[in-house]
RNA sequence: GCCGACAUAGCUCAGCGGUAGAGCAACUGAUUCGUAAUCAGUAGGUCCCCAGUUCAAUCCUGGGUGUCGGCACCA
């Protein structure tokens, strides 16, 4: 005799085990008609399924939450329905809903080709059309794995095989079509709708193993109705266009080319950036009592042997040599890191404990050979910057250090306008250097160093570095995309490899702890973020051009050259548009170059020696004399870490 | 690295088995103009590279390189 209780409050007693379906009914048609599924005791599962006991019920129609899982998920099997009638001896294999679509992988000889979309959206909404009804089924193992072998499906026989043994197993029918799945799903394909669009097809490794077989994925993208879909693709083109590529092209920011893949130019206005964000975390890191150092590119195979480097990431290493008899044995490798290095420097000499903590920074440039699949405008890169750092300390000190750079690093993300950042703390990974004591007492170390940081994290099992575990601070953009970019890395094992050590307290030989971090993560890929996030929009301190004065006439030229140089010696980076055009094609030249401050100068200004401001892309302006324009656009230029503070503390 | 697509002027793109075209940009000239693109003219190409097929290849075939979208990778 289930009691439910709705939403509401109320509650509905039954006779015996009612489904969703009835329940809907018996509260109304309207219901009825929109329920698609079912939240029973907050559990999201098939209007169809009886429920026996006392339970809350929730409705799911089509303007719920969930409903967007539903829809796309059960798109997937109508996508695997389609290409199955179409493409016959194509397998199977999964097809999960995703963030805004969802995807089916195909085991099939050829790939499929975007040409083969327009027959296979055609077929799907053919599928759609016939609302065939999604039916479970619950199997016995043996029963799932005699029925898929039988269809010659080898990769859903694979997956019934890995199944928990508790597990139960499920099938759903959609018509004559039937796939081995978990569900839940709605009550037939027509709930699925119309709005939905295939949009692309890649490669996918069965099982996400680069060992398994190669199969063919189709993705596509899903909505409650075509006003949503047609709303998600204009969002897709808003965020291609502040794609870092074609900013940084518009904006003559650096460019590529192939004889130099994964390295980049950097153009004039692209370093400029570069320099004032580097610039800024120099002040930073001085601030934060840093130490800045610089070590070789070129490093003898010798101490990558030491560091362990040689041995696990060889492969990732770019080697030069030298052709010259007497050279001929030497092996130098371009660094992909800093540590080893700056190990050097500290075990230059006989360190203190009245030295620790030792903060090291370098801005390191690094060399990685990267996969090629894996390059990506600026943000992959074989050659980059790090804005690296190596703390020795002692162990007592890592969760001092440990709450010291996290403050620093939020600091710097609001700075460079991201509010919130998330942290994953990542623990041993498979392939490791070190014993286990030690990984025990790095992890338990750096738990307790974020429990007094006042951290909180989620966990990423298997991440962390090979010598050992780490923090990933990953920022939001904002379209919502997530970017690793600060890490923060304990180690006990480079110390040992390199003998590092520092005389105690008690005159005794001790080994540091060594805290490997950065922030910006490196300065190539924190550009292309930063491009992204402001779409080439900065805000004035970082723009590379400021401010750009524009001429109306001719006459007006010698006041606009002097009042560029007076910017100039304020300190603002300012450019001079005196070419022979209309103010009318002046301005819209410069919002496409995402200036930010365009100042007007015609005969009027010129005479009274004045300069018109205007924000771009806005429209409002104002008048003012050439002095105050300099003042106020300082003021606005100021840095974060240079501002004066809002409420400055009085002097005592 | 793997699967697929793509590569034509600085940029965006069109084109065709008979050695290429537009718009914008560039350059020259005219115009001196008041806040979202002034007018006219000129110049600009190894059609990614290397082979092959063909009387003839930018176009077809094969190989390579790079880029793009995924997958895998990311110390």
């Amino acid at each position: 005799m289930p009691a439910i209780t709705l939403p509401d409050g109320s509650v509905r007693a039954f006779d015996g085990p009612v489904t969703g379906t009835t329940v809907a009914a018996a509260i109304g048609p309207g219901l009825a008609k929109a329920a698609l599924a079912m939240a029973v005791d907050g559990k999201v599962v098939d209007l169809a399924t009886p429920i026996e006991q006392d339970a809350t019920l929730r409705f799911i129609t089509r303007r719920d939450p969930e409903a967007l899982e539903l829809i796309r998920h059960d798109t997937a099997h109508v996508l695997a329905e389609a290409v199955q009638e179409l493409f016959p001896g194509t397998q199977v294999t999964i097809g999960p809903a995703i963030e805004n679509g969802f995807y089916y992988d195909f085991a099939r000889n050829e790939p499929f080709k975007p040409e083969d979309f327009a027959a296979i959206e055609a077929k799907m909404r053919e599928i759609v059309a016939r609302n065939a009804p999604f039916e479970r089924r619950v199997v016995s193992r043996e029963e799932a794995t005699a029925l898929f072998r039988a269809k010659g499906e080898a990769y859903k026989v694979e997956l019934i095989e890995g199944l928990p043994a508790d597990q139960e197993i499920s099938l759903y029918s959609q018509g004559d079509w039937l796939d081995l799945c978990r569900g839940p799903h709605m009550r037939g394909t027509g709930d699925v709708g119309t709005a939905f669009k295939l949009t692309k097809v890649a490669g996918a490794y069965w099982r996400g193993d680069h060992r398994n077989a190669m199969l063919s994925r189709i993705y596509g993208t899903a909505w409650r109705d075509q006003k949503e879909l047609d709303a998600y693709l204009t969002q897709v083109e808003e965020a291609e266009k502040r794609d870092h590529r074609r900013i940084g092209r518009e904006m003559g920011l650096f460019h590529l080319q192939e004889e130099a893949v994964g390295s980049i130019f950097w153009h004039p206005k692209g370093w400029r950036l570069y320099t004032v964000l580097q610039d800024y975390m120099r002040r930073r890191l001085e601030a934060a009592e840093y130490q800045e150092v610089r070590t070789p590119q070129l490093v003898d195979r010798k101490l990558w042997e030491a560091s362990g480097h040689w041995d696990k990431y060889r492969e990732h290493m770019f080697l030069a040599t030298v052709d010259d008899e007497s050279e001929k044995d030497r092996l130098l490798a371009l660094k992909p890191m800093n540590c080893p290095c700056h190990v050097q420097i500290f075990n230059h000499g006989l360190r203190s404990y009245r030295e620790l903590p030792l903060r090291m920074a370098e801005f390191g440039a690094c060399h990685r050979y990267e996969p090629s699949g894996a390059l990506h405008g600026i943000m992959r890169v074989r050659a980059f910057t790090q804005d690296d750092a190596h703390i020795f300390c002692t162990e007592d000190q890592v969760a001092a250090e440990t709450a010291r750079f996290v403050d620093l690093l939020a600091s710097v993300y609001r700075d460079l306008g991201f509010d919130s950042f998330r942290v994953k703390f990542s623990d041993r990974p498979a392939q490791r250097a070190g014993s286990e004591e030690s990984w025990d007492k790095a992890e338990a170390g750096l738990k307790e160093a974020c429990r007094l940081a006042g951290v909180e994290y989620e966990l990423n099992p298997g991440e962390g570095a090979f010598y050992g575990p780490k923090l990933e601070f990953v920022l939001r953009d904002a379209i919502g995309r997530d970017w690793q970019c600060g890490t923060l890395q304990v180690d006990y094992v480079l110390p040992d490899r390199l003998d590092a050590e520092y005389v105690a307290e008690d005159s005794s030989r001790k080994r540091p702890v060594m805290l490997h971090r950065a922030i910006l993560g490196s300065f190539e890929r924190f550009l292309g973020i930063l491009i992204e996030q402001h779409a080439g929009r900065f805000p004035l301190w970082l723009a590379p051009v400021q401010v750009v004065i524009a001429t109306i006439v001719d006459d007006a030229v010698p006041f606009a050259e002097q009042a560029a140089e007076a910017l100039r010696k304020a300190g603002i980076r300012v450019a001079l548009d005196a070419r022979n055009e209309k103010i009318n094609r002046k301005v819209p030249d410069h919002i496409e170059q995402r200036v930010p401050v365009l100042a007007v100068v015609g005969r009027r200004e010129a005479e009274e020696g004045s300069l018109v401001l205007r924000r771009l892309p806005g429209r409002e302006q104002e008048t003012l004399p050439l002095a105050d324009a300099v003042a106020r656009l300082v003021a606005e230029a100021m840095p974060p870490d240079l501002r004066v503070a809002e409420n400055p503390v009085s002097a005592a």
